[in-house]
DNA sequence: CCATAAAGTTTCATTTTGAAACTTTATGGG
DNA sequence: CCCATAAAGTTTCAAAATGAAACTTTATGG
């Protein structure tokens, strides 16, 4: 499967991935997320090379995840907004985030932690059902597939549970 | 920087990708929670190559999120099993997937649907406070940071709310 | 005895990437 | 005025990652 064809797959992962599913991309979100907006800015904070950098967010203006705003005239220069778009990825950096708080640490405890203003408290981020707002266990889940969109192949008999 | 720095990075995003960043491993990962366990039913649901597909099972069982099995013993055959570190990886494709199904659409509606079985609705995922249980707005949440985890350039006044 | 299958590895050409230098327009200092 | 610096890129070139195809090993079925 070639990158180009990515976003024609039937499956939402896949046509994400098209967007974000490179190295780089995520990164230069998570800096978007805490507030960095400019070439340069991006570059240091990242040590990504210019090059890199440049059709990185190329792409993601392409996509819709990012504006490119001027912020002044002569010479001509541009910020990058997040748009709405960009802010929906909010939950897919978080949801990494607390895998990395949970897996990755080093023994020195999560670099970053998280106040909930509304009830004064760290937390992380936990996957809820949308429409009865109960905290989500795979095991209680079942995938339909759209006619055009087959299960991948697997010789165990099918988990009813874990799916995606 | 390099990828091999990535795991170091005082960030869990970045810890997180380092793992899960490249192109083919989360759809590895997806695959796998459609109940894929073998090598070649890997390789054909995903039309990876298979050098590309040995090493990004190499490296996912490396890291503990796949676990590599036994289940023939003449000629040894394995198979690949999440592992409870990569089952925890489900908030994160399960975020993707609601984004891709939001953003991404053809027209043509998800091609994925998932019910709860606990209240018998299709749902997506909805990221919600692990203290209080409510629906997570990035404009209720404070960032802090660990004294070596740096907050990223930004030449704009720091936005109090949508930080990751 | 031959074909096929699973799970890889090897080889090689193509693509992607990173590092460094260069470009353009403007501002600040001596 | 002249030089240094800054921002936001682009160009060039060598190194690394990738995909396609062929090859390997052990076993089973006809």
């Amino acid at each position: 499967m070639r990158w180009t064809e990515l976003d024609e797959e039937p499956c939402s992962v896949a046509r994400t991935l098209s967007v974000i599913g490179d190295r780089w991309t995520l990164l230069v979100l998570r800096n978007a997320f805490l507030g960095t907006r400019r070439f340069e800015d991006f570059r240091s904070g990242l040590r990504i090379s210019r090059p890199r950098l440049s059709d990185r967010l190329q792409k993601l203006v392409a996509a819709g995840v990012l504006d490119r705003v001027a912020y002044q005239a002569q010479p001509p220069r541009h910020e990058y907004r997040l748009t709405e778009k960009g802010r929906d990825l909010y939950p897919v950096l978080m949801t990494m985030l607390r895998w990395g708080d949970r897996w990755m640490d080093d023994g020195g405890g999560p670099p970053l932690r998280h106040r909930h203003t509304d009830c004064g408290r760290h937390f992380h981020a936990a996957i809820h059902c949308s429409e009865c707002g109960e905290p989500l266990d795979p095991r209680a889940i079942r995938t339909e597939f759209r006619p055009d969109a087959v299960p991948p192949p697997a010789h165990q008999p099918r988990q009813t549970g874990t799916t995606t």
